[in-house]
DNA sequence: GAAAACGTCAACCATTTGGTTGAATATCAA
DNA sequence: TTGATATTCAACCAAATGGTTGACGTTTTC
């Protein structure tokens, strides 16, 4: 069995797709358009976005040719429910996060 | 090259290797009996212990013949920072991290 | 209608992952 | 010192993962 924590987890463990992530923070995309920037072929970003699909994080809506990806920010709801109990996090740190984007957009 | 983002994300994504944590949430604990609740070899779990020890999510010290295991929950400082700039969550809350928790350790 | 653009599917491949077993290495106890 | 306990190591295996390429089905444009 695979639960839901098990998809969004290991979904994030590819920089690949946090990336994509990252990318769908600032709009919602075509998938040819979220391959543009990675150095690899459309079918591997295609597979990318179904695993992203399959664990929530994403959701993706055909219109016309075009298929839209948006992201869904509720399903980490429950992955970081999940971590705060261990982390004991402090509030959101928006500083700290922007810089762990910069750096792994740039990585 | 793997980040400590991977190897944290990757190491949640098994569900024995979260049990191992919610385990030691409780308390220290030596390797065999990490290994007791599970239907695995005791050198499968020495390896999972491995992976959560590179990254960085426990310690192990070995005192004699026995090696304590310790959770560091300051491991999942840097993933819980990355989350919560997606996710937008709300303050912790301790009730449904339980929920999860009790859920993990039955399923 | 023909051609281009958007995206997926299927088959394939190399590497990683999660497990096994059996032998090996320390350490403690009798 | 002999034996039991605690843990890892090494070799192996099946399945999953992340990538490729080429063919394919739609939708749009000319």
């Amino acid at each position: 069995m695979t639960t839901q924590l098990d998809q969004v987890f290991s979904a994030l463990a590819d920089p690949t797709r946090r990336a994509i992530l990252a990318m769908l923070l600032e709009d919602d995309m075509a998938v040819t358009d979220v391959a543009e920037p990675f150095a690899m072929s459309l079918a591997a970003i295609s597979k990318h976005l179904g695993i992203l699909t399959a664990a929530g994080l994403i959701s993706q809506e055909k219109r016309g040719r075009v298929k839209w990806c948006k992201l869904e920010p509720d399903a980490l709801r429950e992955a970081s429910v999940w971590m705060q109990g261990f982390g004991q996090m402090e509030a959101l740190d928006l500083d700290a996060f922007e810089a762990f984007l910069v750096q792994e957009l740039e990585g």
